[in-house]
DNA sequence: AGTGAAAAGGCTTTAAC
DNA sequence: GTTAAAGCCTTTTCACT
């Protein structure tokens, strides 16, 4: 089934074998592509336009390995805010923003919930995170921390089964 | 503070600002990266090469927004399995591998819990996905779904600060 | 929307310092 | 670590179907 991007242009096929390769390596030759999908070049490239003017396409950059870079962990907290007001909403927002180790945040339903995934350098790093930067966040009610033991899968997108 | 990679070479503030460029917009021209970061073209192409080869880049993608490729939704499961053999838990790593729509999976400290993250189209595809291929995964125990009302927060690195 | 060819620009590599 | 220059390849544009 095709689905239609913010300009009601069909995003077909074509545009997801496209948007595979891309996710695969972004500097993989128009000329490929095109081989590829079964498409010229210049068609290749309106079709990534299309894509990237339509928002579809954010942007281009690289995939990065966390354990290389010294972030060797990973924790996911669970926080549970014990306010509902926006203001205190608002600023939970800001604070997790301006945490670099941060990496995920979601605001779930039920009790004004949220799932945090931070990157971390190791355990000490780890607690010294929770301790002076997230748990120093008012309005916190509770939190549980899980320690990452195994990823299993990683992608950014359905596209790449 | 400086890490080393793989090759015992040093991961100095030049890569980290360079490889924030590259996050950014990997198709950033070096010669714009050179300026930057205050290094010539040719140094920086070696940098990116080191990092490149000792694993730190892994390659080079596209940024894709969910939403505008039709999955506007996100979900959250946790699941516990019942059985702590090995061979019930590479089933599940090997089942969650073959499903596209769940994006992460991490097994977390505890009694054999997972977090796993799945992109649907929306709640109807939700509901279908859980039904048709989650649950249909044996070993599971029990399983709690949290439905993603708000993104606050999306990186790969804690170098996008 | 698609094609093909030509122009413009950046990447990569080498060489010398 | 630097600059400079050469060749190659890609991207991008243009005219046309």
């Amino acid at each position: 089934m095709d689905n239609i991007d913010n300009h009601g242009k069909i995003f077909d096929s074509h545009d997801r074998a496209i948007l595979r390769i891309l996710l695969e390596d972004s500097r993989t030759p128009l000329q490929e592509i095109g081989k590829a999908v079964g498409l010229s070049t210049t068609s290749c490239w309106n079709r990534i336009k299309r894509m990237t003017d339509s928002g579809a396409i954010q942007g281009y950059t690289v995939k990065v390995d966390l354990a290389q870079i010294g972030y060797q962990d990973t924790v996911i907290v669970q926080v549970t805010l014990d306010s509902h007001n926006q203001e205190t909403l608002n600023a939970f927002a800001r604070a997790l923003e301006s945490i670099p180790e941060v990496l995920e945040a979601f605001l779930i339903s039920g009790d004004y919930d949220y799932f945090i995934r931070i990157a971390v350098k190791d355990t000490r790093d780890y607690e010294r995170l929770l301790r002076e930067q997230l748990y120093q966040i008012p309005g916190i009610r509770h939190s549980k921390s899980s320690f990452v033991l195994r990823t299993l899968k990683k992608a950014d997108t359905p596209l790449t089964g």
